[in-house]
RNA sequence: GGGUCGCUAGCUCAGCGGUAGAGCACUCGGCUUUUAACCGAUUGGUCCUGAGUUCGAAUCUCAGGCGACCCA
């Protein structure tokens, strides 16, 4: 059942008989594929070049004829082809080919050698060659190569080489495959770790600090979701992952470092989905003295600045759709998007009834959960519109009880000065003016352990140590919170976050009993 | 949580009640300009698991597992 396996496992004790590795401890490459490939863009067909170069990868596909053989060799930067020719392998050792003791022996032309590539490599192994350069008369710029050696040889078959991963299920479990042979998940997270990059960058060139709060906590807050829980053994004490890192970051904000930031990792006990992993990545900002309006202007530099870095433009494709990222975005109101979008005013209805009645009228679901005209604008908010906010939108201007670590509104009742942007009909930022009242802020979190009380189990808890913290004095303060994940799915054409999260959370995969990990047999 | 779809060789898939198949990969033979190399031969299976219906199940039914998508 595992032919494959044995084979090469076969192969590994012949490769070490001639004392090749089979796994080496390292290998100088000279140059990287895409380098050599941009270089010598100028070789003519049928030509040589008479420079001495050494490159390692992992060998992707053979064709061998006979007395010549073409290897496909890939390392990061992309592939390049091997020209293997048995007078060359076989002949005089020629002077570049000198073993480099360091990496162990090394194949140098000796009678058989061009044998030995051909039958001891597979495709899936990691060699490391030296060899000069020649583009062969169909046009492929190839490594003639005068010398070889192992680095490792894999045991495993490699995918369809053709096909490539189509289950998506292996691409998640098994990242690694897809990586190897999916160019398109490598450029994914390639851009992801650029736009993180970019980001912080445009945030450390504003005199922003990253700081690192705790992931364990005692009480969670900053957000309505429910934790994760753990424990702590040595202090006995039950504890919390964090969802969110707010009030840590304020408390920074409270002890004078004025523009902070974290960009890390949160972590929510929700369910799955194409836009929810219970592990992802947000960055918090927070700036002294500005309000959500400052903050407005901010998200749009910095995701536009973001964009342009990674994407080289401010409008991308989503999915077949255009979205224009250049500011200025679209501000309304959440009361005027949701009296376009189903003609009903909640700044008419006084009580919870009515609003429910009028809804009802129009065919919209009141949940009982809901349980002032404030969540139920919400709700009216997230079945009539919010899917609809194609391009970006900042959504202004929310319900007081949805947002309770929000400075209430400066002139309008019964609201707070947040927003949150949507992208694709997908929230993708939250923020605002903070609430900096100590007073107002307990009463705010008494209300929330109410709810919690009363079975809302994503209700937030009353941190008293961040409300100590506010009674000492936090300055005008504006916070911002983005989704890097959702962000990265907009930025690289991803339908589902499973595609930017290099390991997303599965079942375990159920397998036989007594069977070790991996597809190996016993 | 509900609905729909999927799970067959290492990979990509066909087969849908009558002996488990193809291409690629692997193994062997041939081949000095291939690049999905080609030609010939061979090898490879817990048809996701379990129960049921049937003379006979990869195929039909039920339950379960894992995954995908949609909905809440």
């Amino acid at each position: 059942m595992s032919e494959l396996r044995e084979t090469r496992l076969e192969k590994a004790r012949a490769l070490a008989e001639l004392g090749q590795g089979p796994y080496a401890l390292r290998f100088d490459p000279s140059h990287r594929t895409a380098a050599l490939q941009q270089d010598h863009a100028d070789l003519a067909n049928g030509e040589e070049r008479d420079l001495e170069v050494a490159v390692a990868g992992r060998v992707m596909t053979r064709r061998v004829m006979g007395k010549l053989a073409f290897f496909t060799l890939a390392d990061e930067t992309g592939p390049i082809q091997l020209y293997l020719e048995k007078a060359t392998l076989d002949g005089a050792p020629t002077e570049g080919a000198l073993a480099d003791g360091a990496a162990g022996p090394e194949a140098a032309a000796a009678p058989g050698n061009f044998a030995q590539i051909t039958s001891l490599v597979d495709a899936g192994d990691l060699i490391g060659v030296r060899g000069t350069l020649r583009r062969t008369d169909r046009g492929e710029l190839s490594v003639k190569v005068t010398s070889w050696s192992m680095l490792t040889k894999g045991l495993q078959p490699l995918p369809d080489k053709w096909h490539g991963l189509a289950d998506v299920e292996t691409r998640y479990r098994q990242r690694y495959l897809d990586l190897i042979v999916s160019p398109q998940t490598r450029e994914t997270f390639r851009r992801r770790a650029r736009m993180v990059s970019a980001m912080r960058r445009w945030l450390d060139e504003r005199d922003f600090l990253e700081i690192e709060t705790p992931v364990l906590q005692s009480v969670p807050g900053g957000a309505d979701a429910r934790p994760f829980e753990t424990h702590h053994n040595a202090l006995d004490l039950p504890l919390t992952l964090r969802i969110a890192t707010e009030l840590h970051l304020k408390r920074l904000v409270v002890g004078g470092f004025e523009r902070v930031y974290e960009l890390g990792r949160i972590f929510r006990n929700e369910g799955i989905s194409t836009r929810h992993n219970p592990e992802f990545t947000s960055v918090e900002i927070y700036q002294a003295y500005a309000d959500y309006n400052d903050m407005m202007d901010l998200t749009e530099q910095l995701i536009a600045s973001v964009c342009e870095q990674v994407c080289g433009s401010t409008t991308i494709t989503y999915q077949g759709t255009e979205i224009d990222l250049t500011p200025p975005w679209r501000r309304a109101t959440m009361h005027e998007l949701v009296q376009q979008a189903c003609g009903l005013d909640f700044n008419a209805y006084s009580s919870r009834e009515e609003a429910a009645a009028a809804m009802a009228a129009k065919g919209l679901e009141a949940p009982a959960l809901a349980d002032s005209v404030g969540r139920l604008l919400n709700e009216a908010f997230e079945q009539t519109v919010e899917a609809n906010l194609i391009q970006p939108t900042f959504v202004t201007d929310y319900p007081v009880e949805i947002s309770p670590l929000a400075r209430s509104h400066r002139s309008k009742p019964g609201l707070v000065e947040r927003f949150e942007l949507f992208i694709v009909g997908r929230e993708t930022a939250n923020a605002f003016s903070e609430l900096t009242d100590p007073v107002d802020q307990r009463q705010r979190l008494e209300a929330q352990q109410d709810r919690r009380a009363a079975g809302d189990l994503e209700a937030q808890g009353v941190d008293e140590d961040f409300l100590q913290a506010l009674e000492v004095g936090m300055p005008p303060t504006g916070g911002l919170g983005i989704g890097i994940d959702r962000l990265v799915m907009l930025l690289t054409d991803s339908p589902s976050i499973r595609d930017v999260i290099a390991f997303p959370l599965l079942r375990p995969e159920v397998r036989p009993e007594g069977q070790p990990q991996g597809h190996q047999e016993p």
